[in-house]
DNA sequence: CAGATCGTAACAATTGAAGTTGCAATATCT
DNA sequence: AGATATTGCAACTTCAATTGTTACGATCTG
């Protein structure tokens, strides 16, 4: 399976309209992530329907960020953009009627839910003001060279 | 994209062959998994291949298990199939020129592989026999029901 | 030798994201 | 009002990886 890129690409573009005034066209986007204006469309309908960024039709129109910067997490990114699975791997059979079965399922989705419980909870400590952040300082860092 | 049950799979039938003196046929295993002999053959493939099960050919044939259940992990197991993407999310780019997309792509990056260092942890911490003790208790505890 | 069984190649089915095409709707500019 | 730029959206196709299927050869047992 191809990997999900729905959460990387749309932060990539929050954090660049985040250093711009006007408005991105979808084009413009599909640029940044090289690839197709419609996708660009589809993807951010999703943080659109979440208030995080407005979009404006007709000429000079395009994609605006609407949200505050500081309290907009990469989980609401993630959620905004409807991932519905975290893991490639996952239970053979949800509802066994085998007891071993049974058992592997209770250890092997354990394990999963471990993990997805670090994941969503580190993805909701990270805001995009620290991303932000991170790019200035990357950028003041070059500058000095 | 479906998700990878190859290990769930194996592990019900390496608890099956754990609790059971003869060979298994694919025929029989795929029964168990209500699939294809041959996708069970694929499959084993890998876990014969690692030493975890032994096969035999011609009439009377099948497969055994061939490990020691308290030195096998999930984790070695997971490996055996050749499961290559934990996660159904990932990056965009892996080598970005854009400066914004670095910093996502480190903050993304950063988030999953915690996750899937606490997956790949917990995968290692539990072993066959443990399961196999989880079936055997399951099943006296229906017995005095 | 006959039959059971694994080994493997080759290809189809499935799933969900990504990519593409086409066109309607809407806003701006002259 | 008309031309142009732009989003909105439906309806496909493409892509990648697992899973499923068919076919046939190789090997072992009786």
């Amino acid at each position: 399976m191809r990997t999900d890129s729905r959460l990387s690409r749309m932060l990539h573009v929050l954090l660049h309209m985040a250093r711009h005034d006007r408005p991105y066209t979808s084009e413009q986007i599909a640029g940044m992530l090289q690839t197709n204006a419609v996708v660009v469309r589809r993807t951010m309908a999703g943080l659109r329907a979440n208030g995080y960024v407005q979009s404006v039709t007709g000429q000079g129109g395009g994609w605006k960020i609407a949200c505050d910067l500081n309290r907009t997490t990469l989980l609401d990114i993630h959620r905004a953009v409807g991932g519905r699975h975290i893991f490639a791997i996952g239970l053979d059979n949800a509802n066994p009627s085998c007891a071993v079965e049974r058992v592997v399922n209770s250890a092997v989705a354990d394990a999963l839910s471990r993990a997805e419980r670090l994941l969503i909870s580190r993805l909701g400590e990270v805001t995009l003001a620290e991303l932000a952040e991170q790019f200035d300082a990357t950028c003041r860092a070059e500058l000095k060279q």
